[in-house]
DNA sequence: TAGATTGTTAATCGATTAACAATC
DNA sequence: TAGATTGTTAATCGATTAACAATC
C-alpha cells in the first residue's frame, strides 16, 4: 500500500506514454524508444527517459524498452487496476455521457450512481445506474465507500452543491463546471477541471 | 485584429479569474482583490495582479478591482465574443453531451453539426444540429468555415480519423479520446485533452 | 565497426514567490 | 492615522533541455 507518489505532471505524461503504448500494441510493435514518445508530446527525450527511470524500468541500447512490460509498469505504478468508488452529481447531459464512457473504467475510475435533484428524474436508470435523490448521497456515501464526486450540475449552483457534497464523506471533487470552487476542508482535493480555459489556450494565437 | 497573446498558463488562469468575477457578479459584489482570487486557485496574489496587470487593468489600492470592469477586460483579452466555428466528430455520448453544453457557446465556441460514419446515425439532428457523413466534411469545412474539429470517436480509431480530418482544411483538433495524436502538419494545432491524466494525478496522493 | 540508444549530470530556462515602496 | 492593497523588481525554485559517456 505504500506506493511512490509522483508530481502531478509527471503522472499526466504517464498517462500519456500508456495512451502511446497502447497504439504500439495494436500495431504489434514490440519496441519503442524515448525519441519515439518525445515526438508525440513536443518534450525533450531525456524527459521521457527520466521519467520511465522513476518506475525502474529499463531500456535496451539500440532498441528502447519494451512495449508490453513498460505499458504494464505504468499501470502498476498508476494503480489503474486499483478501483476507486465515485458518483456522478447532476443527471444532465454530461453526467449521462460520463456514465457511458467505458474507458473511465479501464483506469480505474468506478462510477456506482448519479445523484440529482430533479424529482422527475430520481429513480430512473442510466445504463444500469440508478439516479438517488441528493438527500440520499451521505449515507449512499458511507455505505458504498465512495470516495470520489463528479459534478456536472449548472454552473450557477455549483458552488452551493459543492458545499453539500463537502459534508457527505468524500474525498475528492472533480468539477466540470466552468466555475472555482472554494472548499474550506482541506482535506477534500478539489479538481477544477478547465476545458474552456484548455479551449482558449488552444485558440488564442490562430484567431 | 492584432491582439496580444498571453502565453498558455496565462490564458486558464484568465479563464478561471473569469469563474470566480461571474460568482462576484452573482453575489452582487463590486470588488475583489488579488488576495481573495488567489485564494481559489491556491497561488500567490502577486501572480494574480501579474496577470492583471497583462490586461492593462489598474487596480484600486485598499479595494482591489472593480468586478465588473476586470471581467470585461479578461472577455475583451481572450476574445470570447468572436466565434470560433466547430464541428463535432463522432455523434456517440461525449459528442452528444458536448453539442448541449451551451456554457461552450458563452466563450465563443460555435458547433455547427456533427459528423459520424454510422449510416443509421447520419441525418438525425440532435437540438437543431445534424448529423452529416464524414464524407462530406471537407466541404463542410470549407463552405461554413469551420476552423475546430471536437474529436469524440473511439479510441481505437482516432489516430485514423484524425489524418482524415486532417485534410479537410481544419486548423485546430480538440482530442478527447484517450490517445495522443500525431498530425504531421505542424500548421494544425492538437489539443489533447487528458481527462484521465488530469483524474489520476487527483487520486494518486489519496490511494 | 558505426550508429542509435539509454542513463545521468550539469546547465539553462521560465515560472512562481518573496519583498517592499507607494498609495489611498 | 493604521491597515490593506496595488504594482513591480529581485530572489528562488523547479522543470526542462543540453550534453555526453557508456553500451550494444
Amino acid at each position: 500500500m505504500k506506493e511512490k507518489i509522483f508530481n502531478e505532471k509527471t503522472i499526466k505524461r504517464l498517462t500519456q506514454y500508456h495512451f502511446i503504448l497502447e497504439s504500439y500494441e495494436d500495431k504489434g510493435l514490440e519496441y519503442i524508444s524515448s525519441p519515439q514518445i518525445s515526438k508525440y508530446l513536443n518534450i525533450d527525450d531525456s524527459q521521457v527517459r527520466k521519467d520511465i527511470k522513476l518506475l525502474n524500468s529499463d531500456g535496451l541500447q539500440k532498441k528502447g524498452y519494451k512495449v508490453k512490460e513498460l505499458k504494464k509498469n505504468i499501470e502498476t505504478a498508476l494503480s489503474f487496476k486499483k478501483n476507486k468508488n465515485a458518483v456522478i452529481i447532476g443527471a444532465g447531459n454530461l453526467g449521462t455521457a460520463l456514465i457511458k464512457y467505458k474507458d473511465l473504467k479501464n483506469y480505474g475510475l468506478n462510477i456506482l450512481a448519479l445523484f440529482d435533484n430533479n424529482p422527475l428524474k430520481v429513480g430512473m436508470k442510466l445504463s444500469t445506474k440508478e439516479i438517488f435523490s441528493m438527500s440520499h448521497l451521505a449515507e449512499f456515501v458511507s455505505s458504498q465507500k465512495v470516495e470520489i464526486a463528479i459534478l456536472t450540475v449548472p454552473r450557477e449552483v455549483s458552488q452551493e452543491v459543492a458545499d453539500f457534497v463537502a459534508t457527505s464523506g468524500i474525498k475528492c471533487i472533480w468539477n466540470f463546471t466552468p466555475s472555482v470552487l472554494y472548499i474550506e476542508d482541506k482535506n477534500i482535493k478539489v479538481l477544477n477541471e478547465n476545458l474552456i480555459g484548455n479551449f482558449l489556450a488552444m485558440v488564442n494565437d490562430r484567431f
